[in-house]
DNA sequence: CGATAGTTTGATATCCTTCAAAACCTGTGG
DNA sequence: CCACAGGTTTTGAAGGATATCAAACTATCG
């Protein structure tokens, strides 16, 4: 089985049998977690970076008034703050989605890889700067957007980005995340989650089994999403 | 005069003689915009790297219907997209607010410095992770605060980013910013900001004269803001 | 089988938008 | 130096989108 890592960062460049080799050396401890327990908190300053393997995490954020404001989701292949070292100490806390197991690696041996590894470095770099794009387009869609659209929004970047590394089960798609959850992402509330998800039940774009969202039409997903994937900085091979 | 760039970078390490030597010879071009021009287009493909050091610019999206979201402001001393040249294409536009003097560093200059002082390397790094900060609180601002608390929290940010790079003039804070930049700024509209910065002046919080606001009390928007500056990672010993 | 978490429903309140127009400022050209 | 144009701020009234509160329903799991 191909390393989630080395897949992901392979949409960005081609790597040589030695780059290959450490991507692998660099995954020995590997971590289980449970559903709902933080990888990381707001304050910490974690020594090690966490590659996720299995699961589903997400970043987020509570403001004083306990509600909360859920920044990014993590799927397979993608690493917590690479970069911590340069900023210290962090400004939001990682919550694991569902049982998930990461990669702990060493924040020396990361640091080293980057100094070694330029090839890899700049992968790295790349994930970082593409995360941050998707930050602003979900800053995009949160502000200027109406429920409708912003749902349909999110679920056509994460059926792009699960098609990205390989799971999305033959256009089955299924989310793995609450009406809450979304509701948290997106700025709404759980109530209002709930309705326009019947609104996009009723047009037939997605139906739910099991309490999973299962994409149906995902071009009718983008149409009133105004869906442009440009800011994830796919490989236009892909 | 300090080189802006020098100025801000600074509060994140201390350069040697020879980094302040390079810093400063990276800034040869210089370049003036007008008020509302675009230092650069979405789709664009920059071959240069322009350094702030006068005026105001954001970062700002448009969506199909001609909705605008501002995404981030740029003072004097912020550098536009320092690793374009990972991503390749803009997938933003960048435009100037007022009257604004930039430097332009080629793409290749840039290049070499990262290489060959992994110092300054290092500090660029540091503002591109601080920016992603920024936008993550952002993004909780404007998914999770009411209007009222939603000014106030960007009132605070300015001002202590302005006070980051010596633009405070003695306490007198002057936000260069039309209401209607305000209102895309933070998802709302022109009407709503002017009701909601009316609430922030008949409280003595601040006041306008000439068409800019003035903070009188900022521990008081802070505590209306819920505003926690940890996500700016600024010095402690600032 | 009961406990717990998630979904659905309904009714009401409120925040914010929309539309429209007046008032105000600032710069420009006659 | 005044008049006018265009952008900005302000005001008002009305409607809509979303929030809030509360409770019933449903699925899952030990």
């Amino acid at each position: 089985m191909i390393n989630p890592l080395t897949r992901k960062l392979s949409s960005f460049t081609t790597f040589s049998a030695d780059d290959l080799a450490h991507l692998n050396s660099m995954c020995q401890k590997v971590l289980d977690f449970r559903a709902g327990q933080d990888l990381i908190q707001e304050g910490d300053r974690p020594d090690h970076v966490f590659l996720l393997v299995r699961g589903w995490a997400c970043r987020y954020k509570l403001t004083a008034d306990g509600r909360r404001q859920i920044l990014a989701y993590l799927i397979p292949g993608d690493l917590c703050d690479v970069h911590i070292f340069i900023l210290k100490e962090m400004d939001h806390a990682i919550g694991v989605l569902n049982d998930a197991r990461v990669v702990a690696i060493p924040k020396d041996v990361m640091r080293d890889v980057m100094r070694t590894h330029p090839n890899i470095a700049e992968a790295l770099w790349w994930a970082t700067l593409v995360d941050e794009a998707v930050l602003r387009e979900w800053l995009v869609n949160v502000g200027q957007r109406k429920a409708v659209a912003r749902l349909a929004h999110l679920l056509c970047e994460l059926w792009l980005r699960l098609k990205q590394v390989d799971m999305l089960g033959n256009g089955e798609f299924c989310v793995p995340l609450t009406q809450s959850q979304l509701a948290d992402t997106t700025g709404l509330t759980t109530v209002h989650v709930n309705h326009t998800l019947q609104q996009l039940r009723k047009q037939g774009l997605v139906s739910m089994q099991e309490r999973k969202i299962i994409v149906h039409d995902i071009a009718g997903l983008r149409e009133i999403a105004d869906f442009n994937p440009n800011y994830l900085h796919l490989d236009p091979r892909t």
